[in-house]
DNA sequence: AGAAATACTGTATATTTTTACAGTATAATA
DNA sequence: TATTATACTGTAAAAATATACAGTATTTCT
């Protein structure tokens, strides 16, 4: 038994989905048949699939009885840092979600980080700061990036030199990577474009600490 | 004409309301009825004045055709920094709402309030970040509070010193306040639990600035 | 190759849902 | 005090909505 939706059944979900945007209330089955143009009982057949398969919720003898089912959680992804095996931006990887869009600005792939280290102590990011990267925006000379170098995760400044790009961690403490922009070890995953702290006691006096230690 | 809301509208309201959180979709005119304990047409009329007042809309000869009008805006408050004439938590010096709760933990009366200066420099806080505050939070000593001194909002660490209070900026350009805690002039309108920034380039290079100037 | 799911049409029919009209009674308003 | 809005009931009719049954054709599994 197939359990995926098809075309025709994708179809009718997506007018039942506009439908509801638009009105705040389901459509009836004639009203479903008119928008897509095929015979009422063609558009009943489809909702008790959809019913089925969990797409949505068709309750016969109900009218209007449609209710969408939430699908994804919605927010956007947040990635930890498994060890080894599965790649940083995968599911397995995805540790939480979190809604931001209304404050940050970016596109519809933004995603989100924890900082771990140090490392970018002089651009007041401490460990346990989520992150939110986008990684369709334009990468400029002097942002914050989250670059995968040879396979491991890391946040730092980017600059462009040639053909070269200078990777800087903002601590003196730590070297900068200089490393070729056609290397096959080296992509930037995006921008960092906000960021988001917990302020309880502990968290402070952890980013204190940090300070006095430099 | 009265634009209030009567008992009766009310309780027709909040029968609509309880349909539609459970049901997903809005209910018929007959189930109102039911639940009611009252005649059709009574509910409609109840519908038809409502709709008029503008707590939900009816549109007749459609079946379950009544949609609920969100009245209130969600998210906590942002407070600015009007010069003066209205005081600080007021609604007039409300100059957005944001939604957080998912992440950072606070009672239901946490509000937002944007920093201004580098007198919180040292904890790592520069002008433009957000700040979560909660007034129900415990004021412990060592936490970062928003309080009112002389009429005049102000970010600081906060110490308690027997029935005193020190009011310490993370900065050493700045000087602590010291003031009774029985002060009339001063107050605590709540401890800081949670910061956003956004890091756009320009903003970067404003908290670098900062940094560099000290 | 045969069974089962998909994707439709068409014609009725049953049921649900809304509306229309005719009243009654009470409280608020000009 | 006359008028208007509120708050109901009851019966009947109009309309909107969903279902039942009978087909046809294609695709997808086993």
């Amino acid at each position: 038994m197939a359990l995926l939706i098809t075309k025709a059944q994708e179809r009718v979900l997506n007018v039942v989905r506009e439908y509801i945007e638009e009105n705040h209330f389901p459509p009836t089955l004639s009203e479903l048949a008119e928008k897509l143009k095929v015979n009422i009982n063609a558009v009943r057949a489809h909702l008790l699939a959809l019913d089925r398969k969990q797409a949505l919720r068709y309750i016969p003898n109900i009218s209007r009885g449609i209710e969408l089912i939430p699908q994804k959680p919605k927010g956007i992804p947040i990635y930890g840092y498994a060890p080894a095996g599965h790649p940083f931006m995968s599911q397995e990887n995805m540790v939480d979600t979190f809604e931001v869009r209304k404050y940050v600005s970016g596109s519809d792939n933004l995603f989100g980080v924890y900082v771990r280290g140090d490392s970018m102590k002089d651009a007041q990011l401490a460990t346990g700061d989520l992150l939110f990267v986008d990684p369709k925006r334009d990468v400029q000379s002097g942002v914050i990036v989250v670059a995968l170098v040879e396979g491991e995760p890391t946040i730092k400044w980017f600059y462009r030199e040639g053909s070269m790009i200078r990777l800087v961690p903002a601590n003196k403490k730590y070297k900068p990577i200089v490393i070729s922009k056609y290397d096959e070890n080296f992509k930037v995953l995006g921008v960092v474009v906000g960021m988001i702290r917990a302020l309880d006691k502990q968290r402070i006096d952890a980013i204190m600490k940090y300070k006095k230690a430099s």
